[in-house]
DNA sequence: CCATTTCATAACCATCTGATTATGAGAAGC
DNA sequence: GCTTCTCATAATCAGATGGTTATGAAATGG
């Protein structure tokens, strides 16, 4: 009963991640976390190109996609990236992009990244 | 000017599949089409939960991310999941997933799968 | 203490999206 | 030829979603 949970409880995570990255402005914000470290909502809101309650909206799903964390400082919060929360996402891929063609061949054609 | 094209060429794509990929009906749909090959609409209709018109619609979106392909023949129409379609999802996790954490850490705790 | 900054929440709106039923167009079978 | 099967499209509808402005709460700084 251990294995084969296939279904139930990735799915669930799954899809709370896919709905998080399928937002171009959600994902802006991630790669700019990803890219520069810890940033304030402040800072995040003036690369966006949306307004600051958008922001922080985009962010609370990020939060609950586990994608990110919250850390308030005085009157600031400051988002980090969370690495782990790629995790379930890259297991889907791992069992399907792969177990449907090469292993991630793709990633050796990355080259130019 | 040709390298560092992170934005403009693979985010539309990439917005297109993370969006196909983000509801759980057309997961399903796709799953099965790579578990078990190649699929007629009636077979998918029966294994999806949802109605026919449904997932021919889902269908549609799945082709459209360039994820699944059509084959007409006589009156059926089989679909066929597509490898390489994942393949800039792909490279969006290598570029953000590895960039970020180690690289793809998580795959080595796939054990049972 | 008052003004300002920073953030989150509320109220609201337009649009997208998933789902349904109804319909129509082609093939197949009798 | 008529019926049946397979699929796609149209018409609709409820609910989710992205966006805005307005507001409020909490911390900082004169």
């Amino acid at each position: 009963m251990t294995t084969h949970i296939l279904k139930g409880d990735r799915s669930a995570s799954c899809d709370e991640l896919f709905k998080a990255l399928s937002d171009g402005t959600r994902r802006t914000l991630l790669e700019y976390l990803v890219r520069e470290g810890e940033q304030s909502v402040h800072a995040l809101t003036a690369i966006s190109g949306v307004s600051q309650p958008m922001v922080s909206r985009h962010l609370g799903k990020l939060k609950r996609a586990s994608l990110v964390t919250a850390r308030r400082a005085g009157r600031e919060t400051y988002y980090t990236a969370r690495a782990k929360g790629l995790a379930p996402v890259v297991q889907w891929m791992a069992v399907y992009g792969a177990l449907w063609s090469q292993r991630f061949t793709a990633l050796e054609e990355l080259d130019g990244y």
